[in-house]
RNA sequence: GGGCGAUUAACUCAGCGGCUAGAGUGCCUCCCUUACAAGGAGGAAGUCGGGGGUUCGAAUCCCUCAUCGCCCA
């Protein structure tokens, strides 16, 4: 295949990936002698409403590089996809369609046709971000692709919540819940955002009971919930209020006698130290109520009106009856004033209205029980976090956790398995119950099943094992659970991660899953040992990306411009051990543009490869010339701490030392030094090029492609059928393997000194303005045996690269008077010039140089005069810095002596 | 109020006890050399947020202050 003058990834992409997939690739390999065990990972699931955003991008793209290189290195991959039903998100979406389209809603509909017209959206729509997915490059088993609303992962919710109810760890309850007065129904803590806003902070004035014009002033920022007061606290110590401690005030507006109580919880610097009690719309309210045995009202409505306690307000929505109230209270000379504030107001994740504390019935899973082993896991060391600092905002979840409320007043979701007799007892159960048969329990009638559904991260939970089957003892489960590797976003570690943790040590039988393999003696039940919590991806100006703001970058469009491969690489290549990164379009050309490099460099190698075949020696003592040495010892260096990096899930490391590896070492010399040996017609040194070229860029290819699967594909395919071989798909081939001797020898040094004279031959013509070309003769004075050494048997390379006619090495000479001199660290090379060179920009260069070497001098011996440092410092820091100092004084010796001859 | 993170070149970030502190972008000079001008060669550019401490030695560890951001209450 010829390729073209730079890549263009829309013409293969579709191509690839198909080709992939028909390879069966995506699926793990079967067990066997060959393979290294199994390798999974389960994808958090995105919601079935989602677009793909770039936290999606970089993260699939990480979790994608896992997967591929796992796979190559002969593990039997699985990396399993899927989405989440996102009960509120997909129900509302929905709603809204059909308000649109058919000026319809969902109660006229009925409850089983609504959530049939779910399914069908679903079913249209449902996969879109999957689809998505593909284009990123995703090698998931999309066979096993699971869905939490979908028949199996029903089985294992309803399991799950019968067990939990069989241990007493499933009640119900009336509390005080988080209620979305838009969706009408409870949320979780975790699905509230709190937000600082500019409000106002209101003083009422209540009337003492029987002491005429006496009043108590409280502050409060929500003025409406006052008709549900049922008390008014002050600090016990406070002065100014403690002979009304039992007596009664007369609530305005309604007349209700209200008792003055002390308690040691209000803050007597905040507002007027007296507070109102609303016990059944305030978290702390509600804690103060319990203690003082106050009445509970409820105001509110389900859809945020005040309900008859209202009185006169009944009726009005809240906005509106605080407008109402505080205007009748201001008439009546009862609001006291009204101050500026700043406060944090709680918001519904999903419709962003403000949440209203309300008193409900609702079922609540016990947590504390549950914490317990997923807190072990931890200190234990069994489940580590990466970066590790996710650990404390995990364990302190844990600790403090409060029980989970998991009814939502919602359609689309998990029924919840309860049914209920005449007298309301319920009961759960694994079966359906018919309307009619008998209660198990109290053998009466059932007359119904619950209306809620469950939350849906009571489905989701149970991912990383239902997935494969739980509560079945299937294969799957018994060959990929637990995982080894769970990547995802900081703001879910509590509402997924810890909770996946502890339903993996509530419900899986450590008998079903995998046994330990060696030296692996984690718990079974843990579903995963690493969770990886990746980068932020903001905005050019460091803001959140967020539909609101409207500053998302598509990934699919980015893709389109730029590729996958440049998405993928980009987006690695700037995101740092999960930093947050700050993102806009124009970074991803750095990917695009080193993609090209890669492609081009393949275009030469493949342009110089007649005849050739894979030279895959590994060790670099087989070849003769330097640069065969010094690049397969680089490659090995280069193959053994990308391998180390991958493993530890230094993504970020692994792709920076291969992008200066490819565009520096292989590029920039290597390629540039095969060039001369192809023109000098030297057959024996060309042949070994091409060897050395084809087997460094064929592993140099595999180690790049978990980053950049489509192109490297490409141009492995490219690479394979030049050198008449079959080659599997790279993604199916096996990774490179190291050779452990490769760092023993001098090569990188002698390669190092050869670079730097060719260096400061290129240094000269820059400075003194000399063509690149123009042929110059040289003469390399070294005063050290080996450096001479080095320097006379690689003449020849020097020459070419530098664009050289004569080399002489020698041990001194007297410097020609028009000539310029460059210093290589203790080598000096010195160029002759015509009487009428310009020699102004060297000797600035020089005068810089020269000025640092002495700066470093004196540091130096600063640092080596001082007894405390020779006699405490590690003895090889020592030396190393008396060997520095050497080369510096010499290298200035050179710099000063050739200035001076100028 | 508690916790976490950030502060290094014009910009975006590496470096986290020991080379004269690096990269990408941008900037300046030269070069259209048949892999790549989406490129090459060279160059300029930094009191490592302030202050204090530990250490032979601090961008790196500790304390403190400041600024910005996130999370929890």
């Amino acid at each position: 295949m010829e390729l073209g003058k730079s890549f263009e990834p829309k013409a293969h992409e579709a191509a690839i990936y198909a080709a992939w997939e028909q390879s069966g690739g995506f699926s793990p390999r079967p067990p066997g002698p060959d393979s290294r065990g199994p390798f999974s990972i389960m994808i958090p699931p995105p919601n079935v409403t989602g677009v793909l955003h770039m936290g999606h991008a970089l993260n699939n793209t990480l979790q994608d590089i896992v997967i591929r290189h796992r796979r190559m290195q002969g593990y039997e991959a699985l990396w399993l996809p899927g989405t989440d039903h996102a009960g509120i998100a997909t129900q509302a979406v929905v709603e809204k369609k059909l308000l649109k389209e058919q000026n319809q809603k969902r109660e006229a509909l009925g409850r089983e046709a609504f959530v049939a017209e779910v399914w069908k959206w679903k079913e249209e729509h449902g996969s879109a971000i999957l689809e998505q997915l593909r284009r990123l490059g995703s090698s998931c088993d999309w066979s096993r692709t699971r869905f939490t609303l979908e028949e199996g992962m029903s089985r294992a919710v309803r399991e799950s919540f019968v067990r939990l109810w069989e241990k007493g760890l499933v009640y119900r309850g009336a509390r005080l819940v988080n209620w979305d007065c838009v969706l009408e129904t409870a949320v979780s803590d975790d699905e509230i955002e709190m937000v600082t806003r500019k409000d106002k902070l209101y003083f009422l004035r209540y009337p003492v009971e029987g002491q005429g014009e006496r009043t108590v002033s409280v502050a409060t920022t929500r003025p409406e919930t006052m008709v549900g007061d049922t008390g008014v606290a002050v600090h016990p110590e406070d002065e100014r209020y403690r002979d009304l401690v039992g007596k009664f005030l007369v609530l305005p507006l309604i007349g209700r006698r209200i008792p003055v109580v002390a308690d040691e919880t209000v803050d007597p610097q905040f507002g007027t130290g007296a507070v109102k009690i609303t016990p059944g719309h305030d978290p702390a309210d509600y804690e103060r109520g319990q203690r003082f045995r106050l009445p509970i009202l409820s105001v509110l409505t389900k859809d945020g009106k005040l309900n008859a306690e209202g009185g006169a307000f009944a009726g009005l929505s809240r906005e509106k009856a605080r407008t109402a109230i505080v205007a009748a209270l201001e008439e009546q000379g009862l609001l006291a004033k009204v101050e500026d504030l700043e406060h944090n107001v709680p918001l519904s994740d999903r419709s962003k209205s403000v949440i209203e504390p309300i008193v409900s019935e609702q079922w609540f899973v016990k947590m504390a029980p549950l914490a317990g082993p997923a807190i072990a896991a931890v200190k234990s060391g069994e489940l580590r976090f990466v970066p590790e600092r996710w650990t404390k905002v995990y364990l302190d979840w844990l600790i403090n956790v409060r029980d989970w409320c998991i009814s939502r007043q919602l359609w689309w979701g998990h029924r919840i398995p309860v049914w209920y007799d005449a007298d309301d007892v319920p009961f759960a159960s694994r079966t359906d119950l018919a309307i009619g048969s008998p209660h198990p329990r109290t053998g009466k009638p059932i007359v119904r099943q619950d209306e809620d559904v469950l939350d849906t991260w009571a489905s989701s939970y149970l991912w990383p094992f239902a997935t494969l089957g739980w509560p079945d003892a299937t294969e799957d489960l018994a060959r990929f659970y637990p995982t080894q590797f769970l990547s995802t976003a900081r703001d879910i570690i509590y509402l997924w991660v810890a909770r996946m943790v502890m339903a993996g040590y509530e419900f899986v039988d450590p008998t079903t899953a995998r046994p330990a393999t060696k030296g692996d003696s984690c718990d079974r039940r843990l579903p995963f040992t690493v969770v990886n919590i990746h980068a932020t991806v903001l905005d050019a100006q460091g803001r959140r990306m967020s539909k609101s703001l409207g500053n998302g970058i598509d990934p699919i469009e980015m893709i389109d411009k730029y590729g996958a491969d440049a998405v993928r690489l980009s987006l690695v290549l700037l995101t740092n051990e999960g930093q947050d990164v700050k993102l806009s379009p124009d970074r991803f050309d750095q990917g695009y543009r080193f993609g090209n490099k890669v492609w081009n460099a393949t275009r030469f190698v493949l342009a110089n490869l007649e005849g050739a075949s894979l030279d895959s020696s590994r060790d670099p003592a087989r070849y003769q010339a330097l640069e065969d040495q010094w690049i397969v010892a680089r490659r090995n260096a280069v193959l053994s701490s990308v391998t180390r990096a991958l493993e530890d899930y230094r993504f970020n490391d692994a792709a920076t030392e291969l992008y200066a590896f490819v565009w520096n070492d292989f590029c920039d010399w290597y390629l540039e030094l095969a060039k001369g040996r192809f023109t000098a017609g030297a057959d024996g040194a060309a042949a070994t090029a091409r060897g050395v070229l084809a087997s460094v860029l064929s592993d140099t290819l595999q180690m790049l492609h978990p980053f950049m699967p489509y192109l490297t594909e490409v141009l492995w395919g490219a690479l394979h059928s030049k050198l008449s071989r079959t080659a599997p798909l790279l993604m199916n081939s096996r990774w490179p393997v190291c050779f452990a001797g490769a760092n023993q020898g001098p090569w990188t040094e002698a390669m190092e000194t050869i670079q730097s004279v060719v260096r400061a031959v290129r240094n000269v013509r820059a400075l003194t303005m000399l063509a690149e070309k123009a042929p110059l003769s040289a003469t390399v004075v070294a005063k050290r045996p080996a450096d001479r050494e080095l320097l006379q048997r690689h003449q020849a390379t020097c020459k070419t690269i530098a664009y050289l006619s004569q080399v002489e090495v020698v041990e001194t000479a007297t410097r020609p008077p028009a000539s310029a001199v460059a210093v290589a660290g203790a080598i000096e090379v010195i160029v002759p010039l015509s009487a009428d060179v310009d020699l102004t920009k060297l000797r600035e260069v020089l005068l810089r140089r020269l000025a640092k070497g002495q700066a470093g001098v004196e540091a130096l011996d600063k640092k080596l005069a001082n007894q405390a440092f020779v006699a405490k410092a590690d003895p090889a820091v020592v030396a190393a810095e008396r060997a520095r100092r050497e080369e510096l004084v010499l290298e200035n010796e050179l710099i000063a002596r050739n200035l001076a001859g100028m």
